[in-house]
DNA sequence: TTGTAGGCGTTATCAT
DNA sequence: ATGATAACGCCTACAA
């Protein structure tokens, strides 16, 4: 069934069913109407590669996914799709393995869906500095900050990193805890590990307290497992600490059942807090503490961003979405005094 | 860039040029080195939309996730990619939201891609009954027991549910309860919801236990607020148990939250198990106690039973995967006078 | 408003 | 082994 066949069956030509269903102007209701209809009827469906292979652009905005499996992008995902319905654009949404580039990504998904824009959610500067140049449409990078590359049609919207890690240390230090533990990722491959610990090592500095990043922080991955490998490999290297700090919530689910199978109890005997605010956090026992990113705000404004750059040229620009602290039960004050 | 350019670049004609690229026989070394190379060189891409509308069969393999954020998934697409990168073939992997129709999906990809054959991931019989009918190659349902549709083309791996259920229900009685709620999905639209409640009858009726289903059965989305939402309203309407049984891991975490703040220990008051296995489940206190789904093995029949049907034309078939009970920290015996 | 025809980049079928 | 050429299904000028 093509659109030949429904020319045949409708007694029009191929070019007024094209543009019937299309929605394209310069077609009599009646025309209109009786091709919907007959391609309703038989259950005509566009040839998606047909069209994509002829399309010099289409009205598609495209949102590429860097991880499955990272909950907080699939609640972006859906704030966007919202944001995107209540416009006359269509929403693609791409999923990439964590370890693919998604920069050599785009430049195929451009090339064959010929999208207005794309939303990236996740990624990794590097690929951008090494092979963003042959993307020319407007381009809104999600939770990295990209203004250091310098890319004429890359924006940013991201959580300050350096700040929110900065934070989290302020407030277990405000609550009496000098004794930190640190489980990142690791600097050397991820940009957002980097800052995270910088900003850590700012309030460290601040503070006057001493951190021995030899021995107090893990470089892991992002996942329980290695949160809870991290905290055994510090136990068992006989660190001793009163707080847990943790750049992401997964990392201290992890992190809070090692010290539980090593007698430790939270937050009576050590305060754990992480990033994102993942929604499982609130129904843990004891709820994580951690730094929540604003997902619905980061979502409106990259949307609003890239339409912007789509609709008036705009120039790239790169936002930071404030995030906020949440105390929960994970973490608690101690007094100065009572250091393991 | 296009594959003439590479022919006039290269002095050969298109034909040698698709031919060498894709590996096809009958092209001299020469002249596939030339090409390679400068293909390579110039970073030359096939065109996916003009290949795909020629192409009247790719050699790939389609997996249709329904529903990101199903973690099981994710594992299991790993699994898959695993496996079928050891044959020639090629994988393609399709994420469709939940509520979405997965066979209108796989009858429009049928028709871009031209896979060999489909491993859905999830899925509703309902959709399968009402428009499998058009797609003509071999399918795998994982997940679901796919028999009772008597469709020529498309097999089933699934972990076997009313067994599953009564087996969690006859674990837990085992351990002196006997008085049980459950929290599930909604049986009128889930067929996996269904089979795991009759599971649950089954059980408690070889055991001479009197069920109330309209006050102690939940009918709920499978998430952690619906688990907890679901436990708070038990406990509200005055039920009284010693032990719950929820059909999904992130239920039975949102359960336990729901105990906790009425004041319930798990498993000292209340015993919990879930479904599925999730890897999180292991890092939770306490550890959660589940009926785990063997992942790898699902993956792996998938894949041998559709390799069979794509390259000896097998007939459909339908299996059942060992499940195993996790008895894990979150349950624990009692005796049958101290009910609450 | 509607019809006609050329071409998008590739594969595949012919010859050569 | 290689070259020419006709599709694939659709969009889009342009002509009517």
């Amino acid at each position: 069934m093509t659109i030949k066949d429904l020319a045949a069956k409708t007694g029009y030509a191929v070019g007024t069913v094209s543009r019937a269903l299309n929605g394209h102007p310069h077609v009599s209701e009646k025309a209109r109407q009786t091709i919907l209809e007959a391609a309703q009827e038989s259950g005509f469906q566009l040839n998606t590669n047909a069209k994509q292979l002829k399309q010099h652009h289409s009205n598609t905005i495209l949102v590429i996914v860097k991880g499955i499996g990272n909950e907080l992008f699939g609640e972006m995902v859906e704030s966007i799709q919202h944001l995107v319905a209540q416009t006359p654009y269509q929403l693609a949404v791409d999923y990439l393995d964590e370890d693919l580039n998604e920069v050599t990504r785009a430049v195929q998904l451009c090339r064959e869906k010929k999208p207005l824009g794309i939303l990236f959610l996740g990624g990794n500067n590097r690929n951008f500095s090494q092979a963003f140049s042959s993307v020319e449409i407007p381009c809104v990078l999600v939770t990295n900050n990209a203004r250091a590359l310098g890319l004429k049609n890359l924006s940013s919207v991201s959580t300050d990193d350096v700040e929110a890690a900065r934070e989290a240390i302020d407030t277990l230090v405000e609550m009496g805890h000098r004794k930190i533990a640190i489980i990142g990722g690791d600097r050397a491959v991820s940009d957002t590990s980097r800052l995270r610990y910088e900003g850590c090592m700012e309030s460290f500095a601040r503070h006057g307290i001493a951190f021995d990043t030899e021995k107090d922080y893990q470089g892991v991955r992002y996942s329980c497992l290695d949160g809870y490998q991290a905290v055994r490999s510090l136990l068992g290297a006989g660190r001793r600490f009163t707080a847990i700090f943790a750049t992401a919530d997964v990392m201290a689910i992890g992190a809070i059942r090692a010290l539980w199978e090593a007698g430790l109890r939270v937050p009576e005997d050590v305060s754990v807090m992480g990033v994102d605010g993942l929604p499982l956090g609130d129904f843990l026992v004891p709820q994580l503490a951690t730094v929540r990113q604003n997902v619905p705000e980061l979502a409106r404004r990259s949307v609003e961003i890239l339409l912007d750059a789509i609709e008036n040229d705009s120039p790239a620009c790169h936002e930071q979405i404030p995030f906020t602290i949440a105390r929960r039960e994970s973490v608690r004050p101690i007094s100065t005094q009572g250091v393991t």
